[in-house]
DNA sequence: GCCCAGGTGATTA
DNA sequence: TAATCACCTGGG
């Protein structure tokens, strides 16, 4: 099937923002993503024209949501101030990142274990543990891993997170589901909290502080107000906007922000 | 060998 | 409140 995007849409981009672990770019130039039981491959083949291997259904139900396509990117990139150069040139830079609407439980774990890692080695774990635990699913007789269940996950002993290479994170992760099971958390109704109340229950999982929060509600809660400041973000508060943080201006898409001088800091350095 | 990688939690002053 | 440090592990 093809679908049409006119919108900001660039799978390069957004499978090196640091939102998303589990996608890739193949060989033959399709883009593999992975949500809950459903995978995709998307293939561009002409501008704002893409194959999909999906049904009309599973895309309107399931990907023209994870890829957060009701919303206009270019409309909001076009609200930034234009005196604020360095993210009118990030922003422009960095067009076609979207924010995936992603699973909140998956983001918890992840970004647990993505402190003090690198990409490629929050990758790397990640994909340990769907080996590990995750339920073979078949996509037209191609099988992969969906992310383990809490279930799962709950089952494992530390020895066996720390094969995942997670090293010290293993008893954050361990202490993190007995919480969610011992108090019988459901993560998808914290959907109705405040941004506010929602990372302050966040910031209540062992491992989890206020960046780590602030990338929970993000990317697991499409709370697009919360940037995380990561070091990335803050050698960009250092070294252009002098101490200050920059988002306080942009209370509504901070988070949209983020992942533009985020993006751009990471792939071209100090620029100002 | 040394340092850093999308931090957090504990300790100290 | 702010500064300092240990913590697993992989890679440059």
């Amino acid at each position: 099937m093809q679908i049409t995007v006119t919108d900001d849409f660039n799978l390069d981009k957004i499978i090196k923002s640091g939102q998303c672990f589990r996608a890739e770019k193949l060989v033959d130039g399709k883009y593999r993503f992975i949500t809950g039981k459903h995978m995709v491959h998307i293939l561009p083949i002409a501008p704002f024209l893409y194959e999909v291997d999906c049904s009309k259904n599973e895309w309107n139900s399931i990907w023209h949501t994870y890829f957060d396509l009701d919303t206009n990117y270019k409309k909001i990139r076009e609200s930034i101030d234009n005196a604020d150069v360095y993210l009118q040139k990030a922003a422009e830079y960095s067009k076609g990142i979207r924010i995936l609407r992603q699973d909140s439980f998956e983001m918890l774990i992840t970004f647990i274990i993505s402190q003090r890692k690198s990409i490629p080695a929050i990758r790397d774990a990640i994909n340990k543990l769907c080996i590990y635990g995750g339920e073979k699913i078949f996509h037209k007789n191609e099988e992969f891993l969906a992310f383990p269940t809490i279930e799962t996950l709950h089952q494992m002993t530390i020895e066996e997170l720390k094969s995942c290479s997670l090293g010290y994170r293993a008893s954050y992760i361990q202490k993190t589901i007995d919480l969610l099971i011992q108090k019988q958390i459901h993560m998808n109704h914290w959907t109705n909290l405040s941004d506010e109340d929602l990372v302050e229950k966040l910031m209540e999982f062992p491992g989890v502080g206020i960046k780590v929060a602030n990338c929970v509600a993000l990317f697991g809660y499409y709370r697009v107000s919360r940037a995380p400041i990561d070091v990335w973000i803050d050698r960009v508060i250092q070294e252009v906007y002098e101490g200050n943080n920059p988002f306080t201006s942009y209370p509504v898409y901070a988070g949209i922000m983020q992942q533009y001088m985020f993006y751009y800091r990471r792939e071209i350095g100090v620029q100002k």
